[in-house]
DNA sequence: TTAAATAAAGACAAAAATATCTTTAAATAT
DNA sequence: ATATTTAAAGATATTTTTGTCTTTATTTAA
């Protein structure tokens, strides 16, 4: 047994936010964006990708439109959209609220051993992820101080 | 499409993290932990929990010998044996070191829309896992200040 | 030296995540 | 109306992770 490649999100959830990101960095009212466009920016396999989209539509957090010049914008307010939403969306809130360990009677009160250590992380991360909107980051992409390719 | 199930971690390195401190909270000198015992304590699959045992003996965390009152003990000292050794065993160390949008190019000089901001909780997580050990965990399930089960 | 107890190793099975392909539905433009 | 374009939905395939079962190797004790 090598070792496992977790990672903090899972793939879908990855592609999720590339794809969002990279919808709301794109100048709004304009046109949507097609599958093709987003899968190839965001260099994630289409159909697979499309899913994802699917899954963000039914959760509100994009719109989509069938049909020539169709595709997906962001829906609402870009300024209230945060990364927690779109992980909560995809990979669920397991990250947020789940015991570091597995253990189903963890709490405060009845804490695992890592129980306190990772509260402390674990609220960093949601705290993080909860004021980060995808406004600022797609300005931040736009005005080149952050990339989602090369 | 329902959401992902994504954790911290997989369960492959919950049940470890589960194992290696059961196996610390024990008397030491006394006698080592069959996989029967470890999996039962931790409440894991008994063979699966095998193979993750193996790959924590390859790592040199655990010591194990076969035969009558064979098992598992910790190697070394406790005190030296961090949850980041632990969860890089099992889970590799993307968990510390991968793009949180997966990106191939992300770095500090060219940075992926969310590099900053997860890179304070990245490294509040890593030194947190750096600096939490099996002694210090162990001692508090023993004086019941936490808990690996009910 | 043999039987029993144990972990190691390897083959296999099941479930979940990732990925693709096909069909359907809806919108647009001609 | 019809053809075209697009997303949605559903079926299927692949890969990874999780889990089990069987065989082998090693140790201990009788």
């Amino acid at each position: 047994m090598s070792c496992i490649k977790e990672e903090m999100f899972s793939k879908a959830c990855k592609y999720a936010i590339n794809a969002m990101i990279y919808v709301a960095t794109l100048p709004e009212g304009v046109q949507r964006a097609g599958l093709k466009e987003i899968a190839q920016a965001i260099n994630s396999p289409e159909a697979f990708t499309a899913k994802i989209l699917q899954q963000l539509v039914r959760d509100e957090l994009l719109n989509s439109a069938k049909g020539p010049h169709g595709g997906f914008e962001i829906q609402g307010d870009p300024n209230t959209i945060t990364i927690a939403q779109i992980v909560g969306s995809i990979d669920g809130n397991l990250i947020f609220t789940g015991c570091a360990l597995g253990l189903e009677k963890c709490s405060e009160d009845h804490p695992c051993p890592v129980h306190h250590k990772f509260k402390a992380v674990r609220d960093h991360l949601t705290g993080m992820m909860l004021t980060t909107n995808l406004k600022d980051i797609a300005t931040r992409v736009n005005d080149g101080i952050s990339f989602l390719k090369y």
